[in-house]
DNA sequence: CGGTAAGCTGACGGCATGACAGGACAAGTG
DNA sequence: CACTTGTCCTGTCATGCCGTCAGCTTACCG
């Protein structure tokens, strides 16, 4: 499938070689959220996985390329999210489940990941096409469940004509992953996690919808 | 006022000293929007600035001490963004006015400053308090001014009663700004700028006032 | 002009990086 | 069992950045 695991300098990795790879993402996976991306260092992560940096030189290229691998385990884990919508109704009382659903889902696999998440959103801001292909990758599954929804809300005439079906789709998909990463932000600013869920839900079945829910 | 400028070992700064620091700053800020925020070295940043790198530890603890800098300079700019709300209406046709001019501000204010904002963005994702307590230094201005909006529609039963002003308020503000940060995404999502706006101002009008605008 | 404080830098120990060659180890072969 | 082969790991090294300090230069002021 994926083609073999290689090291950098070519070698197909065996089942030793695989098992210290993998700890070695495991623990940088660890470090990126106990301190600062900017801190991350590679002899903290050979350490911590008891290892040596030439090691880890012999699997990655550097940080940003291991960080790319964990990310891409992560793309793939996160199709699942398509499951959240799919064959799902956005109407009545099943419409404001669905949104419900989603965002519960959404803030969910983002709370579970939010280390590698932030790195790949920054990576993505930067402008660095693989981190922003990546990001796609992870978003696409909710964002084209969503275009296809209100374009085909918009084909009823249920939905205004003017409506860009992939800009609405791509902001509400933008919002929830905004808010999940900042959280925390949001408990400061005094509004609790569950409060915070419903309010997302009606933003989401608005814009998809354009009405509110049915409760 | 603020006090005076200081130097890390005490020393107040004069004129020559403010000049170079600013440079410094300038130079910082320059490299961030060219190079990724991990790649960002005191000593080029020292060298573009025709100075040495002990210069720059004079003046700031640590690279992330001269960005909390800058970031402290845009946010009191970020101020004046509180003009895009203030006395407006969200009636009617206003309405939709004041829904779209609020979006060409905000995207307008983050596309010139996101090279710092995105490294903002990181530190408060992180955890930092430092960073968050800029972050919502920025974004308050709007938010407060949204949250007094949607509490004001309220009261006059425009709005249902169990919508959280606070949540609604920041969930549009983050959804704003992680728009803005990955406006280049958008375009290879096949959403063009132009287009991406007024959909966006469809979606605040819709969340602020839970009513499809009258254009 | 001389004193004082600001301003800057060369130089240095310390640490991370990234490359390599060589040693340890497991598995298969005659 | 000795031998071979290929994987896997690490010691070591040159390089370069970090962060600090002592000491030199420059500006200001009486």
């Amino acid at each position: 499938m994926t083609g073999q695991v290689r090291t950098v300098d070519g070698r197909v990795a065996g089942r030793r070689g695989q098992a210290t790879r993998q700890k070695l993402l495991d623990c940088l996976s660890e470090m990126l959220s106990s301190s600062p991306y900017r801190d991350v260092k590679v002899i903290d992560v050979a350490r911590k996985a008891g290892t040596s940096p030439a090691t880890f030189y012999q699997y990655f290229p550097d940080v940003e390329g291991a960080v790319l691998e964990i990310a891409e385990q992560m793309a793939t884990e996160g199709a699942g999210l398509t499951e959240l919508l799919e064959g799902r109704s956005w109407v009545g009382k099943a419409g404001w489940q669905t949104a419900q659903e989603l965002v519960d889902g959404f803030l969910e696999f983002w709370k579970k990941n939010d280390a590698i998440l932030r790195v790949v959103d920054l990576g993505a801001a930067e402008g660095d096409k693989r981190f922003y292909k990546l990001r796609m990758k992870i978003l696409n599954s909710v964002n084209n469940s969503l275009v296809d929804t209100v374009t085909e809300l918009q084909s009823k005439g249920r939905v205004d004509k003017d409506v860009n079906p992939a800009a609405v789709a791509g902001s509400l998909v933008a919002m929830l992953a905004a808010v999940a990463s900042h959280q925390k932000g949001f408990q400061t600013w005094g509004v609790k996690q569950a409060e915070l869920k419903p309010n997302l839900a009606l933003l989401v079945h608005l814009g998809i919808t354009g009405r509110k829910p049915t409760k």
